[in-house]
DNA sequence: ATAGGGCCTCTAGTCACTAGAGGTTCAAGA
DNA sequence: TCTTGAACCTCTAGTGACTAGAGGCCCTAT
C-alpha cells in the first residue's frame, strides 16, 4: 500500500507548522486530504510536495496570492513559462526597492548615532530629530519602511 | 483665545489619516482630547507635535512598542539619554540584518532569472528549483525574508 | 435656515499565521 | 487486550497597525 503521511509527518518533513498546515488547507492551498475512520488527515507524496513547493515559494517572499498562482502555473507543465518570469521579475523589483529604502534609513539611523554625546534628554540630538519638523521640510518625505 | 485644531487639521498638517489618529488614542499613544459640547475633538499644540514626533519615529521603523518608549523618554527632558541611543542602535541593527538578508534573496532571484529560457512548465528551471528538495539540502535555510 | 463636508462610534476586514480551549483518536508498550 | 499519553480534531479569538464601511450627528458658510 501507498505512503501515508500525517499532519506532523508532513510538519516535520517540510517545517511547516501544523496548525500553518491546516490555515493553508482552509484558504484552499492544499487539497482537502483523505481522513482515517477517526477523521484524522492523510496525505500522500503529493501533498508533501506541494508543500514543499509553497514553503520554497515562501521563503523566496511571494505573498500567498503568488503563491496560488505558482501553484496554478506548476500545476499545468504543457503551457508556457512567461507567467513565472512575470511572477520572479516582479518580486525582485520589490525586493530591489526595499533594499533601497532600507538603506537610506540605516544612512539615516546611522547619521543619528554618529557623534551622539550623552547627556540629558533636553540636549538629546535624536529626540531633537524626532520633535523638530523643521528638519523634515516639505519634500522631504520618508516612507514607511517595511508596509 | 487658544489655537484649536480638529483631528482633519491635524491629519492635514502631519500626514497621518484621521482614523489612525484616532487608533493612536485609542492604544494610549496620543492623549484623550478635549471635546466641543458636540462630543468632536479639540486639540492643542502639544498634540500635534505629539504627532510629528510619532509620525518621524514611525518613518524610522520603530515599531508603536519603541514609540511610547521615545514618547516617555522625551516627555522627561531632564533624565540621562542612553535609553534612546540603546533603541536606536537596535534599530540600526535590525535594519542592518534586514537588508542583508534581502540582499541574499536578490541574488538568489536574480540567480533564477539569468539565463532562464522561455519553454513549457514542464522544462521550467525556476518551477523545478520550487519543487525540488534536493536544491534544498540540510543546513540550507531561508528564513522568510520580512516576518 | 439649510446644505454638505466633516465628525462621531462601532464593527469587520486585511495578511499570514499563532494560541488556546475543550474534546477525540491513534499507536506503542505492558 | 488494555492503557496511556502524544498527537490529532474543530472552533474561536488574537496579533500589528491600521483601513473601510455603515449609519448617524455636528459645524460652519452662505
Amino acid at each position: 500500500m501507498a505512503e501515508s503521511f500525517s499532519i506532523g509527518d508532513l510538519a516535520r518533513r517540510t517545517g511547516i507548522k501544523v496548525p500553518t498546515i491546516r490555515y493553508y488547507e482552509s484558504i484552499g492551498l492544499m487539497p482537502e486530504p483523505d481522513r482515517t475512520a477517526g477523521n484524522q488527515r492523510r496525505y500522500g507524496r503529493d501533498a508533501l510536495d506541494t508543500l514543499n513547493f509553497i514553503a520554497h515559494a515562501r521563503a523566496f517572499g511571494f505573498p500567498m496570492k503568488s503563491v496560488h498562482h505558482l501553484l496554478d502555473i506548476a500545476a499545468h507543465p504543457e503551457r508556457p513559462c512567461e507567467d513565472i518570469d512575470a511572477l520572479v521579475a516582479e518580486r525582485l523589483i520589490e525586493v530591489e526597492m526595499r533594499i533601497s529604502g532600507l538603506t537610506r534609513l540605516r544612512d539615516e539611523l546611522s547619521g543619528l548615532l554618529a557623534g551622539h554625546e550623552h547627556g540629558t534628554v533636553g540636549e538629546c540630538r535624536i529626540i531633537e530629530a524626532f520633535s523638530d519638523h523643521s528638519l523634515c521640510a516639505p519634500g522631504h518625505k520618508h516612507d514607511l519602511p517595511m508596509e
